[in-house]
DNA sequence: GGGCAATGTTACAGACCGGTCACACCCAGT
DNA sequence: ACTGGGTGTGACCGGTCTGTAACATTGCCC
């Protein structure tokens, strides 16, 4: 059948890009190997010699979905070069891609929802890489000079979380829609509350 | 093998309540119509007889999730009667208990995500019951005189959402852990807004 | 061109799943 | 005691799924 992607891909990327697609759109338990070695132009046998189980591909597709979000903070912080705050807003841009603009929410997530077993190999994937990412904001957080940094962060990603999970069941135009507001509405809060109290401390350090 | 609930029951309660339980143990996708018979002490063709299908007995389920909560809301005005604040942090305290307590999430949410076919008869369920979740916060937060009753709404709703979500992926120990001193905060947030700045507008209702 | 590794093709095994059938059973109401 | 509706039992059908075996084919490198 091959309706797509007979590019000048390898064998092995178009797999994983294929598989990445139709896990998203059918949920990893709704789409069988074989219906993903055709769409992606070659066969079962090939994709059993690359991925030796269908487990190890769907670790393949989310680890290559952690390397997309690695490339995304990178282009964060060479956007806004040393300037923490302005990344902090930038990052709540796009989440706001993610959250207004997309009905499938986070691949990630997804598949801890539908890899109910404690001991996939997914698993492990998936909890270091939500870890990671949220590290990465509460130190954003941090640098930005925020004082509750801990808080904000988790206040932000609960928020992204919240709204991804939630575009799977009332869609893009329910709560998500504020996502930005919203999100602004925390960092505005949380800085405020960072440069106004400790005017003592700050004038104490200056003395 | 029936390893449990051989109680009085009759076998349609029987079933329904052993289907959630495996359900949320192991995904919809991930038991089998016979497994559930037999765990709730009958068979197959019983099951069958009360629902015409494992969809039927999916949507049966998601019904037995949205009556149980509406007993939860029933129980939330009836603790705090005419007072909508107090019930609004009675509300976030019952989200706790979801949120620190449990790491499977909330069950209509999972089912959207698992259930990823756009026509699938579980979809309609999924969608009213969240719509009337939130318009049911919403209201509480209009009662209680917050402002922008919407925002504050969403927030919370996306807080709580976000916190189900994330159990499954970084644990209950993760940034769920702070859920109440969030929503704490955000409740505050608003309520200040609602009764600092409108001074004006309350001397001239008076007036 | 020869050779070798990667890929394609077909068929198959074994398991599981949703759903149905025919028939035996139990037990309450009369 | 009878009867009838709800229930239990085991077998079965057709389909789909993961994973494998054996063999043909392509394409690249020397």
């Amino acid at each position: 059948m091959e309706t797509a992607d007979a590019g000048p891909m390898k064998p092995r990327e178009r797999i994983i890009k294929t598989a990445r697609e139709l896990f998203r759109r059918h949920g990893m338990r709704g789409i069988g190997v074989d219906a993903i070695a055709d769409q992606a132009g070659t066969n079962k046998m090939t994709l059993y010699r690359h991925f030796g189980s269908k487990d190890d591909l769907i670790v393949a597709c989310l680890r290559d979905v952690a390397a997309e979000n690695d490339e995304i903070w990178a282009d964060l912080e060479a956007a806004h070069p040393g300037n923490p705050l302005a990344q902090l807003h930038a990052w709540l841009r796009v989440g706001a891609e993610c959250a207004v603009g997309d009905d499938r929410g986070c691949d990630m997530a997804n598949a801890a929802v539908e890899l109910a077993e404690h001991d996939h190999p997914a698993r492990h994937v998936i909890e270091e890489f939500k870890k990671a990412h949220r590290d990465r904001l509460a130190k954003l957080c941090r640098d930005a000079g925020i004082v509750k940094a801990d808080m904000l962060a988790d206040s932000l990603w609960l928020l992204l979380e919240g709204a991804r999970v939630s575009n799977q069941s009332v869609g893009t135009a329910g709560p998500s829609a504020h996502f930005i507001a919203i999100g602004d509405a925390m960092i505005a809060a949380y800085a405020q509350e960072s440069t106004a109290k400790p005017e003592a401390t700050r004038a104490a350090a200056i003395a």
